[in-house]
DNA sequence: TTATTTTATTTGGTAGACCAAATTTTATTG
DNA sequence: CAATAAAATTTGGTCTACCAAATAAAATAA
């Protein structure tokens, strides 16, 4: 039967997505390659499939760019992934650093209706747990103007929006210090030395090195 | 990557259940590939492979049995349907006849912990949006010999054990009634013309529709 | 610009899940 | 029991999504 067909195609989407969204340099066949930890032969095999289904071009430098149409698929996919991870944190009590790969089977349910159902039983959120912005049915995301902690000046108290990484080590790190979207950040010191930071989070002093900084995104309080 | 591995073999495990709780004659490759759709060669390739992994043994007449490995692993699955169609009819309002191919996807996610909590999270219901058992985490389902109340002689008192129907509606209807599983109810009369009844519930005598009755499942007190 | 390195592509293979058609085995039945 | 029907099994394919290793092409560096 062979009912999953479409899983490797859509996570092909997915990540040529992410890498096009994040990196400023072209996405070619070995940084695809590597971003999905396959061989750049199976990823050529698959990216001709894309361009026959004009998912994607290929650019005369080789770059692999979604079009239009491929770029529509992966948000949708990608709004999916971000109302079930709602779901689970929201409905289910995990904790939001523990969804991930949960949301990564159920972005893969094919239902258009069961997803804007999804929707509106929890109430049209407008970002996920990780703070990320949940694309609406026609692929449009809500974009927010967050900017890393890492450039806000000393003294700032901000508001955390969302993550730029989303490795369980990098969330595991938050989940200590309890960082998380909508949690107020005073920004105390910024340390000339190495970029680290003293901020307090709840009233607590907590250490941020610089990585961690650049990788949290926040507003204006 | 082949995620999916396990989904194929599944639904050998499920088809396999079903048929052999519901017909009595013998489940041999040709009765399983007709009911999979699937052609005899393919079927037989499958089952060797199961009976490797001793989820199946086959009979000296060859037809293909269930261990009780292979069983208790297709219990979980219908488990696992069973709860996403509780979820899709009273969380997603989808009618309860819509909801089976749905679940046929849903059912093959993989997390035990996620199964435990969409259980609590649906209040452990007992029953599927048409009434079928949901087996317990370990596989067991409760053989209760309940019968509906609609189908109890006037003058009798029985417990009531479950409910075929687990819709908000009904169950504020209950809640209000103050009818849950464990209650005695009696069966004060039964009314000809519109089938309704008359019980008594905790001293208080109460009217019930015909529907109702035959949605409250009761053993003798 | 030639050598070297990196990237793209081709070639030949694998495993899983499927199929049609041929063949063998088992049952049925005249 | 022999003929026939049915079921089981074998054989030789397909398609998808993978891989390793060889080769070609392009980019970079000396």
């Amino acid at each position: 039967m062979s009912h999953f067909e479409h899983y490797s195609e859509e996570n092909y989407l997915k990540m040529l997505y992410k890498l096009g969204s994040k990196d400023v340099k072209k996405v070619n066949n070995t940084a695809l390659s590597k971003a999905l930890e396959l061989n750049p032969a199976t990823v050529l095999e698959m990216v001709r499939k894309l361009k026959e289904k004009k998912l994607v071009v290929i650019a005369a430098d080789k770059s692999i760019q979604l079009t239009d149409k491929g770029k529509k698929k992966a948000l949708l996919i990608i709004r999916k992934h971000r109302l079930w991870e709602v779901f689970l944190v929201e409905k289910l009590q995990f904790k939001w650093n523990e969804v991930h790969m949960l949301a990564e089977q159920l972005e893969h349910i094919e239902s258009d209706d069961m997803v804007d159902r999804l929707e509106a039983f929890l109430g049209h959120p407008d970002f996920d747990p990780h703070g990320d912005p949940i694309p609406d049915k026609n692929g449009k995301i809500k974009i927010n103007q967050s900017t890393p902690l890492a450039s806000c000046p000393a003294g700032k108290t901000v508001k955390v929006i969302s993550f730029a990484e989303t490795n369980d080590a990098f969330l595991d790190y938050l989940e200590k210090l309890n960082i998380k979207p909508g949690i107020k950040i005073k920004l105390t010191d910024i340390h000339e030395y190495d970029h680290s930071l003293s901020v307090i989070i709840q009233k607590k002093s907590v250490q941020l090195s610089e990585k961690a900084a650049r990788n949290i995104l926040v507003e204006p309080a």
